[in-house]
DNA sequence: ACATTTGCCTAAAGGTCTTAGGTAAATACA
DNA sequence: TGTATTTACCTAAGACCTTTAGGCAAATGT
């Protein structure tokens, strides 16, 4: 009887696999025992629990994330940048469902500060220097991009914007331009 | 043994407070029987299942919020509008933040075509009126509005916030600010 | 070759969802 | 007012998910 060779790693991998098949609150840890071929409490002994097999699903696509992010801001400044980085995001939510929808888990303070969320900020704030703001402004920035970029992203593939007529392309390009003009044009208290 | 006055309207309801209270996902049929001290199986002849349950309550919650903004924008427009709208909805999620996570369920589209979920485009629409834009920029407006409100919203309530400096409120406001400076000054193609 | 570690197992208990079919309370009707 | 019908809630039961406890055998170290 050959082992399967589990490891918190592949069960993390295969579950954010999962996720982006059938959906990041379909992720079980039954699910995946059967996708591994092996007795649900088999997994306990890598992952504590369902929670935190969740967890690290969720971490995994925050990494994967920042790391597409930090190539794509690599060399570019000003819209340029902008337009990359939102792209990366988008591109991501639409190749990988499942994990974006982990990207969204709520991390308890303390995961959250050692995740790679923090880098998002860095890098959001690292674009802002092509458009230089005031200090207390680039946090409001920072923010309001965060904003736009997942509450788009999230009432895209949501079905928010279906049925009606101009394709999301064209509106996601006019909003990128429109971000770009607020930010060179940033209005002063 | 007298009857405890189920009606789906009634579960509705109490699932509502319920997601107030646990969080929209822990709204379970068990819990919902528990609250009514009835067994679980008398809830299915009210309600056909749990996501049937789960759909009322997102039904509920876009009611409730399509009510409070139409309140809101009458008489107002402009900036005036504009503000008024967008505090519903954060004033909303932050008052009921599982009937807003419930607003945010993904419906199919003949439940979604019914829903009141049309009359906060519509809303949004007539919003943008005060601020006169051709017509394909107007539906990529909307989309826009939308976005900021629902991904705002969205990430301060999941504490993509927290831990920095200047409150949130203040972005809030210099957000809304931001938003009417673009509209007023929409660029071109 | 033997001892230890550890990976996966069986067993079992508790929770949720859902359907099928029964009983008693409310309501309608004579 | 007594009887018939409807309907509200119940018990029972099967299927699936989670989690813990303890066992055996495969891998690893000496």
């Amino acid at each position: 009887m050959t082992r399967a060779g589990l490891t918190a790693q592949r069960l993390t991998q295969a579950g954010a696999e999962l996720a982006d098949e059938v959906g990041f609150d379909q992720v079980t840890v039954s699910a995946l025992a059967r996708r591994f071929d092996v007795r649900v409490a088999s997994l306990y002994s890598h992952v504590r629990n369902s929670q935190d097999l969740r967890t690290r699903i969720a971490l995994l696509a925050l990494e994967e994330l920042a790391d597409r992010a930090a190539e794509a801001l690599a060399g570019r400044s000003g819209k340029d940048a902008l337009t990359a980085l939102a792209d990366v995001y988008r591109d991501y939510a639409h190749e990988h469902p499942g994990r974006y929808a982990a990207a969204q888990l709520r991390l308890d303070p303390q995961t959250a500060a050692a995740s790679a969320g923090v880098r998002h900020a860095q890098m959001t704030r690292a674009l802002l220097r092509g458009y230089d703001l005031p200090e207390p402004d680039q946090t409001h920035a920072v923010r309001l991009l965060g904003s736009v970029f997942h509450g788009y992203v999230s009432l895209e593939m949501g079905g928010g914007f279906s049925h009606s007529a101009p394709d999301t392309q064209e509106t996601w390009s006019r909003t990128l331009d429109a971000l770009d003009a607020l930010l060179r044009n940033w209005p002063p208290r």
